[in-house]
DNA sequence: GTTAGGG
DNA sequence: CCCTAAC
């Protein structure tokens, strides 16, 4: 199974309603529009935002005239509408006795061309909806048309709790995705400690990531059907007809429900319905459980002219991007920043009122489509992965970085303001790159969580330095004040940004794991997880870029062996998995910015970033791998690595020539330092001890050889 | 496209 | 692993 997740996500650059119409009508039909650019919408923001209007009128159940009148100066209703003890239901099927129900659909809009889609909001019958335009160039897959989200209860609060996609284009199934809290609390503290003059940060609260709890107990979760009946909202790229993630936000959000020790495969097939469970410490309790609601979303993706990309652009992996496009299942789990959403707009009723214009922007996201970006600002990115291999399983799951989002900032438009000369910033979320797991079935869950922490750990342990970037430009200058950098209190500062940035060269590899592996389609691996031993030690190796390999391989006496391209799942052959390598590594984030500012920055960023080329994965050899080297090697030599590669690594499509014979070059140097020089996992004194053997032989033979050479010229000049 | 070697 | 020169 693979799982792909993201801890953040972000997006940027849809816009939010300025203002609530006059009538009740109007109001309900907001018009979210997103700039083409960056042609993707979450699935979380578009719950996010009907859920925020739900929100509001579940506290102002009149129309929207009376509550105008109700409304304070700023527009805010009174908070006192909000039902906050009342803990959220989640009505499946008795809809009839929800008093409040409001349905979310995703309705596809005209042609499949017209490239957007509504949310509905059915409101008692009433036909409330939202409508979001160019959300995507593309959305909808054919086969899917729309999207049902079921009927939430609006308490007070809303919660949208999970977002899972699955595709009905695909049998396959997504897979869940799991949000290991802890690794989440490393994200928040990662963001904590950014966050410049915060005012009333909120810790975001513990969401758990729970199967669908009115069905999943019942049976294991794992049973929930897939309601392809519904309609899943596919989403497609147009531009490049790749595979596009999936977001889904998980905060803080760790598997609940689910016994550690059962195996993954009980519940990776059947459980596309996820629940998430937000707990408000706020309020008693509230949860929400959005069974079936499964949003399939496709990044856009842009094609780079960049050379080294196109390198790296193995045109095998297009190919099976696209064809595996059909394939992918994603699941987007939303969790609790959902709710930290809501709390926070809470908050603003409870205090501040001042932005009810700018419902979400308070998300920020940047998104940086491989096209843009160069300063680090990622595209929110989506996860697309689909193994051929049903076996496989995709899992993509962002995790927003809202969770931080209380809406305490005092401002709604920019973090930023102040009235003396001080400059106010609040980050509220830095975006963590995603990860990239890959975890056979009969993994428990928690061999999962281990590995996700894992991955987390080495993400945020491998040093982190901000980065500030303003109008689309880094600001390398540490010594110039913030006057004179053109951050100041009365300034806009909606251009102003900061990026998390790898100090070293260390976090890459994950970052770029987790990127590319979005786009790598289950065809690539041509052998999925055949022969590999779904043992935990597989689990490490998958986590790219991370742990060391412990890959078992089931050594061939023979040639071929050796892995397939299971590690390179990761591979960042993507174009977009190139670009947003860089990107991964970043983490970004963005004071409140007006939305405009959102989508421009990225813009302005965007040519650099192109050209920053990426790194692979690395990937160390394991001692199998070791053994197939150097036993392909004392039988063919030193200076043959195309054959050795296609004698003992044809199936390891991540090792080429180059990586073979670099390798044997290390291993020898290896062989002649000290036992206690070594480094990373050990290579048996065995396997050494014939490296240097063969290589003595072999060096000889070159030497005889350019003696021969040396001799015979000679001779024939003479 | 491969090799070899420095980075 | 990357990059390049050299073949």
């Amino acid at each position: 199974m693979v799982l792909q997740k993201r801890l953040d996500y972000s997006f940027y650059g849809y816009q939010v309603p300025t203002k609530r119409r006059a009538t009740r009508l109007a109001k309900r039909r907001v018009t979210f529009q997103r700039r083409l650019e960056d042609n993707q919408m979450c699935a979380f923001d578009l719950l996010a935002t009907v859920a925020d209007n739900l929100l509001q009128e579940k506290q102002n159940p009149t129309t929207s005239s009376d509550r105008s009148s109700e409304k304070d100066g700023d527009g805010f209703p009174k908070e006192e509408r909000q039902d906050a003890n009342k803990p959220f239901k989640t009505e499946l099927s008795d809809e009839a006795s929800c008093d409040r129900k409001c349905q979310l659909e995703f309705v596809k809009e005209g042609s499949s061309n017209a490239n957007s889609f509504k949310v509905e909001l059915s409101d008692e019958g009433s036909s409330d909806r939202k409508c979001f335009s160019n959300i995507s160039s593309q959305v909808y897959n054919q086969n899917c048309c729309s999207k049902e989200l079921p009927e939430h209860e609006i308490d007070g609060h809303l919660c949208i709790a999970s977002i899972v996609t699955s595709s009905s284009c695909s049998e396959k199934i997504v897979a869940e995705t799991l949000v290991d809290g802890k690794g989440h609390n490393g994200m928040e503290k990662l963001a904590s400690k950014v966050e410049l003059g915060s005012c009333g940060y909120l810790e975001s609260r513990g969401c758990k990531l729970d199967g669908d709890v009115s069905k999943v107990k019942d049976d294991k979760f794992g049973k929930v059907p897939i309601d392809t009946g519904t309609g899943l909202c596919c989403f497609e790229d147009t531009l490049d007809e790749k595979p596009l993630a999936l977001i889904s936000s998980c905060g803080n959000a760790k598997m609940s429900g689910y016994d550690d020790s059962m195996p993954q495969s009980s519940w990776s097939k059947g459980c596309d319905n996820v629940l998430v469970d937000s707990r408000d410490d706020d309020e008693n309790f509230s949860g929400c459980a959005h069974p079936s609601t499964k949003i399939k979303s496709f990044r856009p993706i842009t094609c780079i002219d960049d050379r080294k990309t196109k390198k790296r652009l193995a045109s095998k992996h297009h190919k099976v991007s696209q064809e595996s496009k059909h394939d992918i299942l994603s699941n987007s789990v939303l969790d609790g920043n959902l709710k930290s959403v809501y709390s926070s707009r809470k908050n603003y009723y409870k205090s501040q009122r001042s932005q009810m214009n700018i419902p979400f922007k308070k998300r920020k996201l940047f998104n940086c489509s491989s096209d843009t970006n160069s300063n680090g600002y990622i595209r929110s990115d989506d996860t697309c992965y689909s193994p051929k291999n049903d076996t496989n399983q995709s899992v993509s799951c962002s995790s927003s970085g809202m969770s931080q989002d209380h809406g305490t900032s005092s401002l709604g438009h920019s973090a930023l303001r102040s009235r003396d000369s001080y400059v106010k910033l609040r980050i509220k979320s830095f975006r963590v790159p995603e990860l990239f797991i890959e975890i056979p079935e009969t993994a428990t869950v928690g061999s999962l969580k281990r590995t996700v922490m894992e991955a987390v750990t080495a993400v945020l342990g491998g040093g982190l330095r901000v980065g500030v970037i303003l109008h689309g430009k880094k600001v390398r200058d540490d010594s110039k004040t913030l006057l004179q950098t053109g951050i100041s209190h009365d300034n806009h500062l909606d251009a102003l940004g900061f990026a998390l940035e790898p100090n070293c060269s260390r976090n890459r590899p994950s970052a770029c794991a987790t990127t590319d592996s979005l786009h790598i389609p289950s065809a690539d691996m041509p052998q999925p997880l055949i022969g590999y031993p779904s043992s935990p030690a597989v689990i490490h190796q998958r986590i790219q870029g991370f742990s060391n390999m412990l890959a078992k391989h089931q050594a061939t006496s023979s040639g071929n062996l050796v892995e397939s391209d299971h590690d390179s799942a990761p591979s960042p052959i993507n174009t977009s998995g190139e670009k947003y390598l860089s990107d991964s590594k970043e983490l970004i984030t963005v004071p409140e910015m007006g939305m405009e500012a959102l989508a421009v920055l990225p813009v302005h960023q965007k040519s650099k970033r192109t050209e920053i080329a990426q790194r692979r994965i690395r990937r160390p050899f394991s001692v199998t791998e070791v053994e197939a080297l150097v036993q392909a090697v004392e039988k063919l030599g030193t200076g043959r690595w195309r054959d050795v590669k296609l004698r003992a690594f044809d199936n390891a499509k991540h090792r080429t020539y180059v990586d073979l014979k670099d390798k044997w070059k290390t291993l020898v140097h290896t062989a002649r330092i000290s036992a206690q020089q070594r480094r990373g996992e050990p290579v048996p004194q065995e396997l050494l001890d014939r490296v240097l053997t063969a290589h003595a032989y072999w060096s000889q033979q070159q030497t005889k050889q350019q003696l021969k050479h040396h001799s015979t010229k000679p001779c024939l000049l003479l």
